[in-house]
This record gives structure tokens, C-alpha cells and sequence, in this order.
DNA sequence: CTTCTGACA
DNA sequence: TGTCAGGA
């Protein structure tokens, strides 16, 4: 499809990227090294980012506003992946489990994050 | 001038 | 996360 390589295809640079979801280039920089995104390199090494990298990064932003952390972030957009090729092998999921079991998923998130909270504050005892 | 990586007074 | 350095 022309359409997949359209939306694939690296254009903006990380600039106008910034402007397009309200992120601070520490942060997409960041969200890249944590493989959330994988923008191409120019000759220069800059980064080119797809229309798909663009909304990635706005999911990133919402789960970011909903008080999801990396780890969670991670789990929703595996999520995003497995399902659907699950989906396509057995054709027994339906879209209510779907929406189950990515409830769940964003149910796990959110206590990995406040988890995650209390280990930082239990590591102050011991450094 | 814009972006990149690494580092942290 | 912000921000600065030093280089491309």
C-alpha cells in the first residue's frame, strides 16, 4: 500500500515534530532511547520523523498526561503489536476481549507506576 | 542556525 | 526533565 509508506516516510525533522505534539526535544530524544520510537538518521545524523512516529509520540503524551510511566507505556504499545497478529491467527478474540484485556493492561500499568514510586522511596534508605 | 550526544553545578 | 558543552 502507498498509503503504509507514506505514513512511514521520514520528513519532519525533530523541530517541527516538537511543535506537532507539544514535546520538548529531551523528551522525544528520550522516548527514542527507550525504543517507543525509531525515527531514520540523514547523512547528518539528524532525525527524521514519520507521520507514524508523529501520533506514536502523541499516545506517548496522552498515557504520559494519564500517569503512565516508560514501563506502562511499554506494555500498551506491545499491546498494540501482539494482539494483532493473535487476532489474525485465531480468529477468536473479539473485540470485547480485546478491550479486556487492554483494560487490564492499563490496569497493570498504572500500579507498576505507583510501585515504582514506593521503590524509589524505599532506595533512599539505602544509599 | 539547527540538531546531536553525553552529563549533571 | 531541564540545560549546558562541544562538535557536526
Amino acid at each position: 500500500m502507498n498509503k503504509e509508506i507514506r505514513k512511514t516516510m521520514p520528513l519532519l525533522p525533530i523541530s517541527i515534530v516538537m511543535q506537532l505534539t507539544d514535546l520538548t526535544a529531551r523528551q522525544i530524544r528520550y522516548y527514542e532511547e527507550h525504543e517507543l520510537i525509531i525515527p531514520a538518521r540523514t547523512e547528518g545524523n539528524r532525525r527524521m520523523f514519520s507521520l507514524n512516529d508523529v501520533d506514536d509520540l502523541l499516545e506517548i503524551k496522552d498515557l504520559l498526561e494519564q500517569g503512565i510511566n516508560m514501563a506502562g507505556i511499554k506494555k500498551v504499545f506491545e499491546m498494540k503489536n501482539e494482539p494483532l497478529v493473535t487476532k489474525q491467527l485465531k480468529k477468536e478474540i473479539t473485540d470485547e476481549d480485546l478491550r479486556r484485556i487492554l483494560r487490564e493492561e492499563m490496569r497493570q500499568a498504572q500500579s507498576m507506576q505507583k510501585t515504582s514510586i514506593r521503590h524509589g522511596d524505599l532506595s533512599r534508605f539505602f544509599s
